[in-house]
DNA sequence: TTTCCCGGAATGAACATTCATTCTATGGTC
DNA sequence: GACCATAGAATGAATGTTCATTCCGGGAAA
């Protein structure tokens, strides 16, 4: 029973560090099951197929990180606040597991995740009621969602792979920094 | 002697297309060749592997992209306009040969790309002597420019998407106004 | 015994790459 | 000009490799 799940666990992790890793081309069935610990038929057990397996690679990111960047997240407090808090938190939990953030780079950018680009807006749901509201307040500069977006995770997403490649080094200090500019670019 | 070139240039675009429109997976040689209106074996006459050929494929579109951002660049004008100006070629650039993009967003994202993140580094080249003035001018915000350039091209990148993927209508005004907010990010 | 789950060898499709052969262009000879 | 010889470019069928997926024998659980 736990044996299934723990299978499966196995066989998602295996596939998010390969990929991460090497890329989708570079990992065939095979190496998952290798590192899963696990045959290569069983893998065809748990999902119909790779791209399912890869869905579902997606789907358990996905899940986590909404997890994280939502925590500790209080609407009652002052807006600038609250857009501190989120920018750290996605700071935070795309830099904690660099695997998921290069896992989700390739997804996103292959063909794979274009139809799931819409999803973005699951990640950004909480930003979404404060650009909403910072519009309303008239602290926010008075432009399209979509450009609000753009001028944070544009940089945040660029930032970190600039880190990730050993080209920036970002630290906590740092982050703040950044945060601050990102404010800078969407105050009005 | 001019069919040569040709026959590499037909190459070339038709890897640039497929590639762009189906990913790195899912264009074999033999669609190249046929788009390309040659025989299979006729890409090993040219590129030694598939691997050469797509980086030959990038080191194209870089040449022609430098060429289009530098147009009309006068270093001599006053710094915010000719941040402005850098800003707007880019924006032309990559919005006026959407293949063009998004081979550039895969390749990047790719473990070709890693290699040749640095090269970055020549498409903004111009944007980093602007940085390194606009620094010493206390105009800007004194923080490595590696920051700057995600707080510049995390949104121009990350904007070209969405308006791509048909979310976000970019027009002129629209990207003025969002060349101001980037300056906003990063002046001091 | 029956049922279910595993592993991993076996299969076949999809590819990248090669190479024997066919073309083409050039220039020498009459 | 007509003819031929040669070099080197182009071709695509053939090859070998790399996978995704299937299948079957074996063993654990019931």
């Amino acid at each position: 029973m736990s044996q299934n799940k723990d299978r499966r666990t196995a066989i998602l992790e295996a596939a998010l560090g390969l990929i991460a890793e090497r890329g989708f081309h570079g990992t065939p069935a095979s190496l998952i099951a290798e590192r899963a610990g696990v045959g290569v038929g069983t893998i065809y057990r748990y999902f119909r197929d790779k791209d399912e397996l890869i869905h579902a690679v997606f789907q358990d990111v996905e899940k986590r990180q909404i997890e994280i960047i939502t925590r500790n997240y209080d609407e009652g407090r002052p807006f600038r606040e609250r857009f501190v808090h989120l920018c750290r938190n996605v700071y935070h939990c795309l830099m904690e597991n660099p695997l998921e953030f290069r896992f989700l780079e390739q997804y996103f950018d292959s063909p794979y995740g274009v139809e799931q680009r819409r999803r973005l807006d699951n990640l950004s749901r909480p930003f979404g009621r404060l650009f909403f509201a910072g519009k309303g307040q008239q602290v926010l500069k008075d432009v399209p969602d979509k450009m609000l977006y753009s001028l944070v995770f544009g940089p945040i997403a660029f930032s970190i792979k600039e880190h990730n490649a050993g080209f920036l080094q970002l630290d906590a200090e740092r982050i703040d920094l950044f945060i601050g500019a990102l404010w800078d670019a969407i105050r009005r």
